[in-house]
DNA sequence: GTGGTCTAGACCACA
DNA sequence: GTGGTCTAGACCACG
């Protein structure tokens, strides 16, 4: 699972965390009963408080998406509730919906915002495959 | 043009009003030149500050998609970005990254992904000329 | 860097606080990455709102002047204008068409208008190059 | 004399015109006894409410540089304090100093700011010519 | 400690 | 009536 932070967006880092990992639960990227990545290397990759962290986690675990045992790290919970297909689709189609009103202010037109976002596809996908060769 | 505010959501209200706002002017249920809702009335009617509304107002003025004249009201302007095309494609880089995040928690796969990009840009480009067609 | 308000003005205060920075940032009085005054106790010190002072780096922040990290404070930034040229030449247009409305009125002719000038331009070059000399 | 406004500026209009009359009055670009414009033809011309301009009247009067006959029209008095030159140099170096500034931050170098300087000059003057060619 | 958001309410400038 | 500025003070997110 790999995580990323924009400190600039306005919206909290913790719940930036907490809705992606909710939802990589909610579809699969993690299995019930993995361990998420334990609070200090975490924080640190992200750089980020320790603080932030733990905040997002008590919060999953608020949501009752994950299971703290102390001194073992937290854990995935019997997923209750995956994403339908169509629910997927809802959360995405907003996210991509602001990406392409975005484009449209900034007058960027239809092959130079699919050219970035093709790029920017590349570039994710390259950062997932470094994260899991050092893994 | 209806706007709506998910107070429980941890995004800023006024940057709520803004993504709202922007997509209605992008999307063509705002024509230029025409006026927005007044910032006192809009504030009641969202049983929101003045002030909040004041500043999503002014955030959309220096992103160059309205104009305010004191005294008057603020109109929707003629699209026209005054960024740069490097400054540009770092604010749109920023849009495509969090739906790209969203899209690899969510376990959609590169072409899903695509064609959903592509679904909501035509269903976008359809909005825009359906609106331009009613003139 | 020392800052002065005058409240009899009429110019609004958070304006001043902005010309007096960026006038400080241009000259060198302050240097790229190097911290601003922290919000509430420069809002105590200038007997004015933290708000006033807030709403001060805000607008710095978005004319590309300064970065502001939350948590951490706001940061002179290598100097980088977002914006283009046509845009840059209206706000300049605007700055000079003041002094020349101004120049008028006070019945300076052409040549002592563009002497002068001349000669604060000049003077400003020495006070950057002097500023940068102390490196 | 040539007035001009600008509504963007921040600063109020009212003001605008109290301080360009009175750079006007106190350099020698209008007499003693001399009649301002009508407020009604001037709002006009300037596009601006004759409030606005009555209440930049009265603020002259108020500060004693005019005299308002009711029936007849507003005056120069008597100039009680005409600028030294010193003191004209100073208000114009403050003016053109900001001009500086705005130049530095955008990028502007001193040949294409000196460029845009006369340029706005000639625009200016062209106005003012064209004024005294319609009285 | 830092900055950010929001509220409540005052007064000003302008049409 | 419009928007703009400012104050005072609360709470949040983050380090």
């Amino acid at each position: 699972m790999l995580l990323q932070i924009d400190f600039k967006s306005g919206k909290p880092v913790y719940l930036q965390l907490v809705d992606q990992i909710r939802y990589a639960a909610a579809s699969g990227g993690l299995r019930t009963g993995e361990p998420l990545p334990s609070i200090r290397p975490l924080a640190e990759e992200l750089r980020v408080n320790r603080n932030t962290v733990a905040k997002a986690y008590a919060e999953l675990e608020n949501q009752g998406v994950i299971e703290t045992i102390p001194g073992k790290g937290c854990f995935l919970k019997e997923s209750n509730s995956p994403f339908t297909k169509s629910a997927r689709a809802k959360i995405l189609t907003k996210e991509i919906d602001e990406a392409v009103v975005a484009a449209h202010h900034l007058q960027v037109d239809r092959d130079a915002f699919l050219a970035l976002v093709k790029e920017r596809l590349d570039s994710f996908e390259r950062k997932v495959k470094e994260k899991s060769d050092n893994d």
